[in-house]
DNA sequence: TATGAATGAGAATTCATTCAT
DNA sequence: TATGAATGAATTCTCATTCAT
């Protein structure tokens, strides 16, 4: 294989090199020369790979979707308490957090390039959408939606908080308490399902 | 004397009139032609009134956080127990989504147009988050700082997770989630409490 | 005559308010707002004086071409030697050099405005260049006219060089070599005129 | 491998094409679009060219000041007598009139794009002044600066006056003029320096 | 007279994109 | 493939001028 390079493997390369690019300064504001400039090419060899900037950043924002997925599942191998597994995910969003910010503001920006219908009908972040909630579904063991729904829409909630408002909230405080809460409460709902059972 | 107009009332109403297209298509994509049409003036009149592109956001960014504060605190009056003062938070979100959308987003956009420690440093923005604080704080009639800020890392994550996901998660649902953990959670709390802390 | 201004009079009063702001920033670069402002009046007020901003500037330029000739008159007045009268035209030169600069800086201007035909018809520049020319026939009592405009182009000379280059010339040494120059010449000439005259 | 192009050869290509432009209309009355215009590129070539209006003015008066030196100093091969050589200086500048012309008109304008401490501390245009200071003393075959001086400044305020009144002086009349001075004045001087300075 | 708000054409500059090499 | 020179429409912003008060 004497020059053969493949295509598709430099293109996600070039990818991974702006997506910071486009996290720290949105897309409107990024031009297609400090990207090529930033991942070391020629705005022609740019364009050798992206028939345009649109094309560039819905393909940034796909590929970064994806990627999460695989290495999210990694975290919960051989944790077996609800605690821990908690614990593991706060911990896991805790960690990576700053990259979480720069796939939440690249996604603002992205829901900012077409209308609102279009979003939401968007495959790539319904499919991604699901999966996460299955994950978490699979970290908490239940398949309430309510409470999945719960368990992201926090997580979402605290790594915003912390992304317009510095560190008032933190992870660690928020995970016990909503360990203790949901404890309580499914505690509690089972108590109640014994009781309604036999009625349903 | 020139043509009468109360310069700084007249500034705040144009404030008022671009507040959606730049919730719609985000700070640099919306030009200063578009505004001035948009609120039926000339870019001349526009720089009359604002220096710059950047000035304008600005003011409206400060404009819309000051009317929030206001509006809010007339929702929980006259109403005593929990639960309904819950509801009432997650109605008025609810009811005013469209409003959180664009804020949010406008939000998010004024972020990207300065770096990090700017924005943490913002004054306004750090006031905004207290007052909504001490809001939910006199909502949920508790001063434990780390329950404030659950409450509203999940009003946040609820909104955000709407925002970009569609009717995935509903409010009514959510905040009655939230009252049964919450409730158990303060009978727990009080539970030991009356254990651990006699002296007190 | 209770509320009578004298319309001309303010007129040329806002006129010499506004010289500098011409001659440091040049025609195209100063703008009506930043005169009004600089001379005290809104830029109604402003239109109100001068149908244009072209007006404005032929007007200033007139307006200074014509005050010179009269100050410069009162020079000369009981001085007899020819040396004296000499140093006398330098030092008057050298003692307004600023406003040379300056008058200078605005002949110049006003040249870009219009092209060369028409400078050169000016009726106020040639009229004012010939006076300029009187005085110093007048002064050095010649009416060589060769002689006139050595002098003259000399004096043009130092003031240009000056303005552009800083104090690399002086204006009495100058003054002094034209002079020791000038009288060599003059006898030179009178001692040959007596030889041609009898022929001529 | 991109269009091949001598960028430096080529930007210097521009700067003369634009050359007349900005005598003719001054700094800030030519437009961009103007200038591309008139040199046959987009205003985008320009500006891939030169960074900004200022910048490309700028390098057009060194650009000029530069090629002056080179060809000034092949007027005066083979010129042995002062006679000849100030006649050689005056015919220079009279046949390169409408050159100078642009050029000091270029200058003028410069002049009015800084302040002048800057102008004066121009490391260019001091050198400029310098060069053109050696070429005179050279022609005059004189070291005294003050008569250095004097023929500059001369010649500097015919051209001047010429600009700015038209054909009212004669280069060669001038020229004849002042070399009859001169001659009379070094004979003075080379009669009282015997006179004074025996030792020497 | 005097004011300054309003206008909109036009300025400098940027930038996605194309294309000759 | 890869380069970067070239393009020109579009952007932010300015400014002479007008006009209601």
């Amino acid at each position: 294989m004497p020059k053969i390079v493949d295509h598709d493997q430099y293109r996600k390369e070039l990818l991974t090199k702006c997506f910071d690019l486009f996290a720290n300064k949105g897309y409107a504001s990024v031009t297609m020369r400090q990207i090529a400039q930033e991942i070391g090419v020629s705005t022609g060899t740019l364009y050798h790979y992206f028939p345009s900037k649109q094309a560039l950043f819905w393909q940034l924002y796909d590929e970064f979707n994806e990627r999460d997925t695989a290495s999210m599942n990694a975290v919960l191998n051989n944790i077996h308490t609800l605690q821990e597994r908690i614990t593991a995910i706060f911990d896991y969003i805790a960690q990576n957090e700053d990259y979480f910010f720069k796939q939440f503001l690249i996604t603002s920006d992205f829901y900012q390039q077409q209308d609102r219908t279009e979003i939401l009908a968007n495959e790539t972040l319904k499919r991604n959408y699901e999966l996460n909630r299955d994950f978490v579904a699979k970290a908490l063991e239940t398949d309430d939606p309510a409470v999945v729904n719960f368990a992201m829409c926090l997580a979402t909630g605290i790594m915003v908080v912390r992304l317009f408002e510095g560190n008032v909230v933190e992870y660690d405080e928020q995970a016990q308490l909503f360990h203790k809460m949901l404890t309580l409460y499914l505690q509690d709902v089972s108590l109640h399902e014994s009781d309604e059972l036999p009625v349903s």
